[in-house]
DNA sequence: GATGAATGAGCGTTCATTCAT
DNA sequence: CATGAATGAACGCTCATTCAT
């Protein structure tokens, strides 16, 4: 039931009250996970009232529903302009591969509240972003397959095993990459990327 | 599944009570998340009190500590015989790398759990285990160096971030793994096993 | 049903906001009851805003005075007339107490608003409405007093215990009454009136 | 979900707990409505905290529930009672017209609560409580047709229109009885009970 | 060893009302 | 005239934990 949202505040320039509460929710929802983050803290660290959440998302759970919206959203879009882009497979698959990193450590907190919280979502809301988590992987999936029907993959695979295997590692980031560390999200995203197509040589 | 009997035994023939509340509670974390669980659920579960669930653990979060011990236990104890086999380093991987894959899907719930559910844990019981996760990493990645020591795995890739590429996708699959689906839990370690091979050739 | 318009309607046709308001509340409130329903959902119903609503109404305890003051005048002026007619006592309480009961049945959402909600007007409100509700009573009452002092009445039975009990059986209507049943309102009418005037008789 | 109460308190000879929840959420719902009154009134009026009123009662609901039970469970015991005594038709009419009269004004508040607060049952006890409600009228429905058959009473008003024509009544003293009037409870019950017969007088 | 009544703090949510625009 | 964002207080309810028995 998320109403709409047309205007923002005028108060001093600040982030208007959705986007605030949205960006407060993000970050709580990935330090302390969905149920440990109660309603005041989001809207404490977002500088308003219960009120005002409840004027712009119709639950806790809506808000967590953007969230993913916005995740979902995002990846699907570059997936899908590295898949059509005019190039090899192997140079699409590669690509497409690394960008998922680089965009998953960008948005590490994203990451963290899709894969821990995705069963905290009503029944609906789960179902419908569990399609369109599929349709993500089923395009992944289509650039392995046509790699092995070429034959520059090793078909030895079946390719959804490929896909969660390479989506296994990328989902595990957010358990131990740490901005701070030796290595950077390039170097992440080369050598993951690498790792794949390696396996993948015939 | 074990049916071993260490303590009173009230009624004939069942297990001891701490061991079904340990049950009932790894199915119902696993099943719906530790903060959706109540007390009330696991003692119901488990056919007893909360007198008796307080008699025998000190909280709810000594109860997922339990589970995290049994879980890094067994793996640990696992690894150490692969790794400290008497065979090729690329073979003692191979085995190792596959083990972890059928003993995760054997004990998905455990699995669902840890990764879900480690930061439900208090810092120090926290900190205690993500120690022994790491003697368990630094192990796994013992073998992976020892072969790009004596050149049977590529270099190219640091041997950390190897562990954790293949780490994620056992992680991930408490996400897709199902027992009723096309590939047996030793068809998929088999699989996954190949893919880190493949990847690590030189 | 009245389509008199008094103040300013801006859209062509419709009725005035003010009356919109007054008949999606009162519907909503024997609906639901005075505390079950919302100001959001009133003003929903009349197809206006809060704002609206605030500008022609102080309070959401207005709007319930306002229904009772509509109620309370049309019965009045109708038991007034009954009661003035030219015809002997037992003709002008017959009349009187057959058509407080059609009167009641064509507003029944009126009459439940009326006898379910009283206790949530403010103290002075509704100490104002039961005084005119008191009128009523005592209008009533003078009816059959007047049919036992002329002796075409049986004075055996206090006449304010009269009216209370018809005046139960009119109040009860709420509860059983459906528009669908055996009985027109008429039918009904007549036979409450019936059970009235048979009770006194001498 | 009502749990079976056992045993009560111990301290110093005051009434079990559930029982002094109920008797406060009586008098509570009967004054103040069942919307007005706060889960946080009961308890405070009880002497006890929100926890121990959700140990014995599943919610708010049931504890309505409760007193609609026992109210229903009294009439219904004495109608019968009185209805399959060994005497005339009219005798037995009259004697259970003239208790239900006493019952209800020696339990005021169950009938401000039965008649106000019907509808905030939830639907199923809501039907539970119109089915025993609907027994209790056929019970007394029979009685006015058994006399209509023997010609004792007048076959001109239909019997469910002479019942309801009673209980309207009845339920209308909570609007109007003060314990300290100039009536006692026997004397507005014979005057009503009187009235119904002489209305049935053929 | 085990019970279950009771606590107390906190939860997500609702809502009549206000007020700057 | 009318809007709708925002408030603030209250709501019904949950639950891990304690403790007298």
């Amino acid at each position: 039931m998320t109403r709409t949202v047309t205007a923002g505040t005028t108060d001093g320039g600040a982030r208007p009250v959705p986007q605030r509460l949205l960006a407060a929710a993000t970050r709580l929802f990935a330090d302390q996970g969905y149920d440990r983050t109660s309603v005041q803290e989001i809207v404490e660290a977002a500088g308003v009232t219960k009120g005002a959440l409840y004027h712009y998302f119709g639950s806790k759970d809506d808000l967590l529903h953007e969230v993913y919206g916005r995740v979902l959203r995002l990846q699907q879009e570059r997936l899908d302009a590295f898949a059509c882009a005019d190039a090899p497979v192997e140079r699409r698959l590669r690509d497409a591969a690394a960008d998922v990193v680089v965009t998953t450590i960008e948005n590490l907190d994203d990451t963290k509240i899709f894969f821990r919280s995705m069963h905290h979502l009503g029944p609906e809301k789960h179902k419908q972003v569990r399609a369109e988590r599929r349709r993500y992987h089923e395009r992944f999936r289509a650039l392995v397959e046509e790699g092995q029907r070429v034959g520059v993959f090793s078909a030895a695979t079946p390719a959804d095993l490929v896909v969660d295997y390479h989506f296994g590692s990328v989902h595990h980031l957010a358990n131990w990459y740490r901005p701070d560390g030796a290595l950077t999200a390039a170097q992440v995203a080369d050598h993951l990327a690498d790792l794949l197509l390696r396996a993948l040589r015939p």
